[in-house]
DNA sequence: CGGGAAATCGGGCTTTACCCCGATCCGACC
DNA sequence: GGTCGGATCGGGGTAAAGCCCGATTTCCCG
């Protein structure tokens, strides 16, 4: 029996899910806001918790991030009534495994449950598409004004800098010598106001570059 | 007129497609191998390209890094007779904007490289459950098995070789000497089976260590 | 035409990174 | 008491990184 802990601000809201989700699954405690979500999670231990986005005191954010900073794995299901894009991708970004709205029918919200407990993810089709954008938008590289500083061929050097190719092999693979790559290498760094390849690296990641 | 470059293997496929695409875009050139794509993509610098998962030389993940690399911005949208995960979670890791299989029809390919021109996500409905999945996996995975081979002292060290610092630098801060810092960086990435310390500094990056 | 930016190389230098060979000390464990 | 893993150092070596000078060629722009 998967044990399950329901955080909603509205009373009749959470008795009326629960009333479907006891069909198939166990409440084993029930909250109305961040702060009392947070002590029932930590006590109880759930398998899942089923979450409101908008509660009195925060988000369904909050409570993710004020749990797993207390040790609690459950896995999270957001409900919500809305599904407008930053509310989904906030809430999926704190780390919840699940999204669906209200709209949803019972058989189908005990489904989720059941898949969100076992690590799937769920997403209502229409939601689907936040999420994808909110993903490809991490492997894009939305705009980086200090990129400009670079000349065209010393961001190609600067990539693979950052990814910890040597410069024979940088070299190489732009059929140039060592040195143009060395000569490209330093002004990078300098451009960059960096100071060896390491900083460049992280410096590259923090902005999605590599 | 959106400028397309179209990559696939079979010319047959290309003559097709290229019928259908260009009643809407413009069709700037073609290429049926990595080698060949990259080279035409890298001199036209189209707005999307279009480009066949598996060639004979590669992958369309292979096209995608081996452009970036050159500093090319272009969108990619991948098509495919497969749907089989690991290829799409591929390209899409590599950066492409979208993935269609190839029993699209012609006028919704050209809504996909509309919409991929647009900077929106386009995905078959049945793929995107993949790409739900690739993107919840960033999210979780705390557990580092591997982590356990290295000492308490090595994974201090292996965390500040991995930030970039000097051994100079970890010495000083662990207030031991140079030589130390060197043994235990030896056996780190003997351990991890790596070579050099930006491998590690990537190893920890994609295991969200540092 | 002249100026300047970009890209391409070279010599030579110091500092790191990384690896191989050792060694000593200490604490835990059989 | 012996053994073994972990932590601490050293000497000596090669390869790479990073920086300093210099240079030429191409190409664009006023």
């Amino acid at each position: 029996m998967i044990r399950v802990v329901l955080v909603d601000d509205h009373a009749l809201v959470r008795s009326g899910v629960k009333a479907e989700l006891e069909k198939a699954v166990e409440v084993v405690a029930e909250a109305g806001d961040v702060g009392e979500a947070i002590e029932q999670i930590v006590r109880a231990k759930p398998d899942v918790v089923v979450c409101d986005v908008h509660l009195p005191d925060g988000t369904a954010a909050d409570v993710i991030s004020g749990t797993v900073d207390r040790g609690v794995t459950s896995k999270f299901l957001a409900l919500s009534v809305s599904d407008a894009a930053e509310d989904v991708i906030q809430v999926i970004r704190s780390g919840a495994r699940g999204y669906v709205t209200k709209a949803i029918k019972g058989e189908d919200l005990i489904d989720a449950v059941r898949r969100v407990n076992d690590g799937d993810a769920v997403f209502s089709p229409r939601l689907a598409g936040f999420v994808l954008d909110a993903f490809s938008a991490d492997l894009s590289s939305p705009s980086n004004p200090e990129l400009d500083q670079l000349t065209a061929r010393e961001q190609e050097v600067m990539r693979l800098l950052a990814r910890g190719y040597a410069y024979k092999e940088i070299a190489r693979r732009l059929t140039i010598s060592i040195k143009t790559v060395e000569t490209h290498a330093s002004a990078v760094l300098r451009k960059l106001q960096l100071s060896s390849r390491n900083e460049l690296a992280m410096w590259a990641a923090n902005r999605r570059i590599v």
